[in-house]
DNA sequence: CCTGGCACTCCGCCGCCGTGAGTGCCAATC
DNA sequence: GATTGGCACTCACGGCGGCGGAGTGCCAGG
């Protein structure tokens, strides 16, 4: 069946092109892979399969490079993830296993990734939203002066200050201690602000709040509706942009501007929390021009891979498979470490 | 006086190829500063300013170009800091002001001296070895599982989770948590970690302590003398390296493998903290291979600017009045909105 | 000590051409 | 109808040579 060959074709350019950084043509790939015909029937699949829009000579007399469309069916149709070697996953667990803290993780997470993929990583802080509370402690400094310090299910602590008009006693400060944690703890952060919030409206059953609950809960709610935290990602392996053999200027330097933008970062990754699988980016496919030249790999990590994201950008010409195998092998090792902590 | 005007000539060269970027002839000196001699003999100046070292031609018939030993001369001698504009200023502290917590101080410092100085910005997170303790809280998860909440005067947190063998009760805990804040509240870390240790051991006059006791001291020690936290430092501004015009493969590739070994940049900037000047690092004075073509600019900031440094990283062709000011100027702010929290 | 003049050097640029990899097309073959 | 060998064609790339111009070093005169 020539359809097949045709697509045994384009899978061979991908894999050479990947591999040489250059256009491949048809005497090579009739070296190269044993397909059993002659560089005269593959130029013909290649004449069909650049008609197709899969391929692109970048002039006459040169081989033939593939296009963000042929590089979207190889990665759709064409590779097979490779299953991580256990030397690999070996590695990955070493270096992973020795984090203490949660920026310790996200840390070498990016390290390993970049290292693994020798491209550029990209590793998305847990959202505060997708994070149940923990517990909440309220510790009086000063009796006019309370620190709040709230601990999610992410590892992530954030910390206040709440000033009081009045003192506050002991008692009063454990019953505040104690309602909070009642209303607050075990829930979704938007649920858990709900609480809060209701507890210091009152209804008909419970008295309205003291005015140091209801300065505390304002506090607390602020905070967790403070997305900033959100919008934190970290970035490693600049240094692979080095190898970005063609144009500088054309390539490089918006990438390492988009790279600055955590905006732009967080739209791309915040496509790939969902569904669980890997997702992958080609070229142009999305909106961002500085990114026209190149692919991100990304998966969800977390319960449900829903609490954040990870993953690498590197140049549309990359080894997806094994890319892909990596930010993979990654996330669950991520999400494993995560989920014990 | 010759002398002066072969200063002058250093000077003018210097600012003219920071300026242009190309090597400098006698006869665009002449014409572009005024100094009131022929290009002859500005030749014979350049001449022997070459003999000194202090420049150099990159072959017969071109112009001249600074050497580092150039570079040194002038930043020493014959550059003043340009005093920063009020407008300048105002930007400055209006992008710190809406600063939240100490993370989002030092990103937004990061992305600050970038945009200023256009050139790769590095912030080092305060040290915890100079900061002081603020608070320690102790929490109660479970009756077995403590959480640990120290709190630094830099604004860091650290939390640790310590198990312990055996139940612990309110009122233990309140004596464990008030005899160790006693302790170690005001107390730089090295002291505080001390008088823990001293708590722990016991002596004639207190009982030793409990094991639960022990336990979280030895966590908290630990914690404090656990110095990775120091070795965090924040990188921004990469997309400037673009602006290197000469080659990517010689200067921009080895510039960022140095930005990723965080080692080497607390080196660099470890240099800066004391004096409370702004330090500038030449070319190829340092030790450092990777970082032969670029120059760095830090000083230190905090207290005393003692308590951290921050800084760029740049080509050793850059305006150096300029970008010492930014550097300085950025310190500066950075230290006051970090007292006043 | 400065200056104008002059010969010299050498980089960068441009156009040229040969080479070779790779193509498209066609007629012959299976 | 698919495959194949043959063939003419195209075009990027690299090396070569010549030239223009910026900039220098040196010297003799002010």
């Amino acid at each position: 069946m020539q359809e097949d060959r045709r697509l045994a074709v384009l899978r061979a350019i991908v894999e050479d092109y990947v591999a040489t950084e250059e256009p491949v043509g048809s005497k090579a790939l009739v070296e190269r892979h044993h397909l059993n015909v002659s560089p005269a029937t593959i130029r013909n699949d290649m004449a069909a399969l650049e008609d197709e829009g899969y391929l692109h000579q970048p002039h006459t007399s040169a081989g033939r490079v593939p296009t963000d469309k042929g590089y979207r069916l190889f990665v759709d149709r064409l590779s097979t993830v490779k299953p991580t070697s256990s030397a690999e996953r070996r590695a990955i667990a070493g270096f992973l296993e020795g984090a203490v803290d949660l920026d310790d993780v996200v840390h070498r997470s990016v390290r390993l990734l970049a290292q693994l993929t020798r491209q550029v990583a990209v590793v998305q802080y847990p959202t505060l939203s997708r994070s149940t509370v923990r517990h909440i402690e309220v510790v009086a400094l000063t009796p006019t002066r309370l620190l709040l310090v709230l601990i999610l299910s992410s590892g992530r602590v954030e910390q206040r200050l709440v000033e009081l008009d009045a003192d506050i006693g002991d008692d009063e400060l454990g019953a505040l201690r104690s309602r909070i944690n009642l209303a607050a703890t075990g829930e979704v952060i938007a649920d858990a602000a709900a609480a809060l919030d209701a507890l210091v409206r009152g209804d008909e059953a419970t008295p309205a709040a003291t005015p140091p609950t209801a300065a505390v809960v304002e506090t607390l709610v602020e905070a967790m509706s403070d997305h900033r935290s959100d919008e934190r990602v970290v970035v490693g392996g600049t240094a692979n942009l080095a190898r970005f053999g063609d144009s500088f200027e054309t390539s490089v330097r918006p990438l390492l501007e988009a790279l600055e933008e955590q905006v732009v970062l967080l739209k791309l990754l915040g496509e790939a929390t969902s569904g669980g699988a890997v997702t992958v980016r080609i070229g142009a496919e999305g909106p961002y021009e500085n990114l026209a030249s190149t692919s991100v790999v990304a998966t969800g990590y977390g319960p449900d891979d829903a609490l954040a994201a990870l993953g690498i950008v590197g140049p549309t010409r990359m080894d997806y498979p094994g890319t892909m195998a990596a930010v993979r092998a990654v996330a669950r090792y991520v999400s494993r470490i995560l989920d014990e902590s």
